[in-house]
DNA sequence: ATGAGATTGAGAATCAATCTCAATAAGAAG
DNA sequence: CTTCTTATTGAGATTGATTCTCAATCTCAT
């Protein structure tokens, strides 16, 4: 946590940016947080014990957390954009059954490796990724879903509302 | 193409939906869309070959695209949902620039291969994956663009105009 | 301590996406 | 072909997350 506020810290200097009571605060409460949350969640808690930063604070606030690679976009809900704290080891990604909708979080540094070493053969220096994959999961495969099979008319929709998955 | 207008009327009859002349303008246009294309574009497009269809048709008729596994939703920028048109052999996954909003496509065998092995691990059956790396392009790097340090007084403004990356 | 330049809060503004509802049209049935 | 039920549409209002504005305030290198 301590060295995650210097990593901000010296991100903050490295861009010519101040380091104010509002950022760390924001800092704080996001590195605090357990499992997704949306800006206006963020906003709540950074409330809640400190009074004085704005909406308009935590917004711009998240695209740097993001770029010090402190936390990283999700999925995005309802319109909303998640957001997840970024810890050592905490890397995952997402599978979506399209069958029963389940979102199954996985990870993997085999990835993380390939894909570094991929963008990097462009020119790319990757700071973060995003990955959604589809398809089926052990338990409908089992049920006898496949790509080419028609689920039940009544079947958890997919992709409904709840959790449209989303790499960008 | 036309092999896919009846896969759409058939995933309409499926779901007891009607085959509309405005559908099946969306479809079309859409099907035609080179690249990528947000609500947007695809309205202004239906628009000119097809003056009657209303912006509410248009986000109505998306998510049937989506459902129907003709199109699929890519990147966001500046806000906006992209999709491009899904077609055989056409895959490929997107970097994008956080410093100049360039968005560089890449397609790339050996990932897809081993999303493929690493889901299947835990018996999920990959069908589509969605992958965005963000970062630095090799043009931001050059120019001195990096997590850490601050980005020259000069530098070109970012704004690519067609797809300036957005703080979501 | 000082000044240049960055940052903030509050609220207005933006604008993609959604919703409303009366009018219309598709498709099944006869 | 006509009728009837139900889905669909357009136009415009509405929503709501995110962004912008700008004067007041604060940071920090010097």
């Amino acid at each position: 946590m301590q060295e995650r506020k210097t990593r901000f810290q010296e991100f903050l200097k490295g861009k010519g940016l101040k380091l104010t009571p509002e950022r760390f605060a924001v800092l704080g409460e996001a590195l605090a947080a357990e499992g997704h949350f949306d800006a206006d969640q963020l906003f709540e808690r950074v409330q809640r014990y400190n009074k004085k930063v704005s909406r308009a604070t935590i917004y711009r606030v998240i695209p740097l957390l993001v770029e010090a690679g402190l936390i990283t976009e999700t999925l995005r809900c309802q319109g909303r954009v998640s957001y997840e704290c970024l810890q050592e080891g905490s890397r995952h990604d997402h599978m979506v059954c399209i069958a029963c909708g389940a979102v199954i979080e996985f990870a993997e540094g085999r990835l993380e490796a390939l894909i570094r070493q991929i963008t990097a053969e462009s020119g790319f220096v990757a700071i973060e990724h995003r990955l959604g994959v589809r398809g089926y999961c052990r338990d409908c495969v089992a049920r006898g879903f496949t790509a080419t099979s028609q689920p039940p008319r009544d079947a958890a929709q997919p992709e409904s509302e709840e959790y449209a998955y989303d790499t960008e």
